[in-house]
DNA sequence: CCAATATAGTTGACTAAGTCAACATTCCAT
DNA sequence: ATGGAATGTTGACTTAGTCAACTATATTGG
């Protein structure tokens, strides 16, 4: 826990002063750093009121109240009189507002833009990765919605390393699952028919926040494979779209039925099978990952 | 390119609230927050000239020597002349110094910890990864020293990952690549005999920085496979101390010669494995990763 | 060896950034 | 209708940060 905190902590020295670098490289004279954080935030969520500023910037009232006053004074924003409140005065940018946003961001971007520009694009990818998910894990409500697309390269593997990592911390399955889904992923890889199998990625703000495969068993039968949601992206209904992915999917190459295999203690994961109609047809009690546990065979039946 | 700025700026933003919010969490009567963070770096750096502190915090030269003049006067500091030069005056804490030190670095961890606290372990690691994993891409002259370490849950496949994107962005070596890579640690998880294999991860302040594996071929031949090292951890030799790893692990398990598989087009990877004595035996053209490439066998005979 | 230049640190005078409390106005729930 | 809360404004203030001029010492190139 102290070799954690000091982390977070070396991370935070390192970024406010990254921060600030980047701040003191874009500034002219026409905003300082506070009027040019609230531009933005005008910019962004106009017709905005002083209130909801307050709040997104943490700003004290009195202070922003001179800001926008200033602001009113240079034409960036006019104020309307709110029909519905009359205390309200919502913020709009003016053309003269909007253009000295632009020149301001700009030149933000240009800066962020010089720091990217050192890296290649396998690192910028991880950057961005990093950075989002960092961000996702701090405050899971920051995130966008999801989104399902097929695999690209190297994420079957990373479903891999996902599924291990959790399901060794929650349950103690450690080197046999590993292996075992290891050699699935290598043969999903190996045998793969993109007309009859897929692996899908769920998605949050351009990071991995879940999985599912479907493949071929022959004579018309499906399995489902390898469901996972990422800790931060759950209660979204992402299990569900997954599952409703594979399902459809199954539906429209004509297979008959899908399988998959659970487990009893898997409760999240039963109660997606059991909403999409899947149901338990056979269990039986095993040891391949170290304690014995009741494995169990779900189905459902396709009518196309 | 876009989309990368504005992820970056996404997060910029995020997290300036986010260390703003930890700052107005710690603070109190004793020092305030330039203050707080100088005797941070003042009981890091100690003893400590001025100007040190004011590179290190990007602060004015007048605004820091008053702030410095209020340490003295609260005896939090003292300050020597130094012999060698008689304009510089070191900086260091008193014992009062040291306590008040103590008192808001202590806050402020348990600041840090309460965040951390709403986060599983799995969860927390995966930030302190993604954090780190930052920091190294923005400035890898910022990490630490690389250590070198048997694999961990989800280690190995994680290898395949990185190698498979690596490549891929490098050489154009897609599915093929990764599909291969994925029965290999499919296999050596499988049939994994510690007193005779292992794979080995380089890693910098705990994210991975490269890997290395070694394999029994049988005979008393052992197979070096899937080195690699991460683009932020290069020119540190780090390549050199996993194949230095891999080839005292095979002298001390008695092994007459290690062999391995490369390509003619990865010459960092050629030289390494040159340096540390091995030769190539035998070569030819192949088209496993889709284009024709000359694949090479090396090979070095162990004397034990 | 010395003049020019650079570095360590200090001081005075200033501006920018942020805080706090009191206030007016309007809204909303009971 | 009324007490409490929300929106926004204003005056008086503190803290944070900047800039330029200054002293004292060190370094360096001729």
């Amino acid at each position: 826990m102290e070799q954690a905190i000091a982390t977070i902590r070396t991370f935070n020295r390192f970024f406010t002063r990254h921060v600030g670098a980047i701040d003191a490289r874009f500034l002219d004279s026409d905003a300082n750093l506070p009027e040019a954080r609230l531009l933005f935030e005008i910019a962004r969520l106009e017709p905005v009121l002083a209130s909801t500023l307050q709040a997104e910037l943490d700003l004290d009232r009195g202070y922003l109240s001179r800001m926008i006053a200033r602001f009113e004074k240079k034409d960036w924003i006019v104020r309307d009189q709110e029909a519905a409140d009359a205390r309200a005065r919502p913020i709009r940018l003016t053309a003269a507002g909007r253009a000295a946003f632009d020149q301001i961001d700009s030149r933000q971007r240009a800066v962020v833009a010089q720091d990217l520009d050192r890296l290649d694009s396998v690192e910028q990818q991880d950057l961005l990765q990093a950075l989002t998910r960092a961000r996702l894990l701090l405050d899971p409500a920051s995130g966008g919605p999801f989104i399902i697309r097929p695999f690209r390269t190297g994420e079957v593997s990373q479903v891999v390393t996902r599924q291990s990592i959790l399901y060794a911390a929650s349950h103690g399955w450690g080197r046999p699952l590993e292996t075992l889904e290891a050699e699935t992923v290598a043969a999903f890889l190996r045998d793969f028919k993109p007309d009859r199998e897929q692996c899908w990625i769920a998605e949050i703000d351009g990071v991995m926040a879940g999985a599912i495969f479907l493949t071929d068993e022959g004579n018309g039968l499906a399995r489902l494979r390898l469901l996972h949601v990422e800790p931060f992206a759950r209660r979204r209904g992402i299990g569900d779209a997954l599952v409703a992915t594979c399902l459809q999917f199954a539906r429209d190459k004509g297979y008959r039925a899908v399988t998959l295999w659970t487990h009893k203690i898997l409760e999240p994961a039963r109660r997606i099978y059991a909403r999409h109609g899947f149901v338990c047809v056979s269990s039986d009690v095993h040891t391949v990952f170290g304690d014995p546990i009741e494995g169990e065979t779900w189905r459902i039946a396709i009518h196309p």
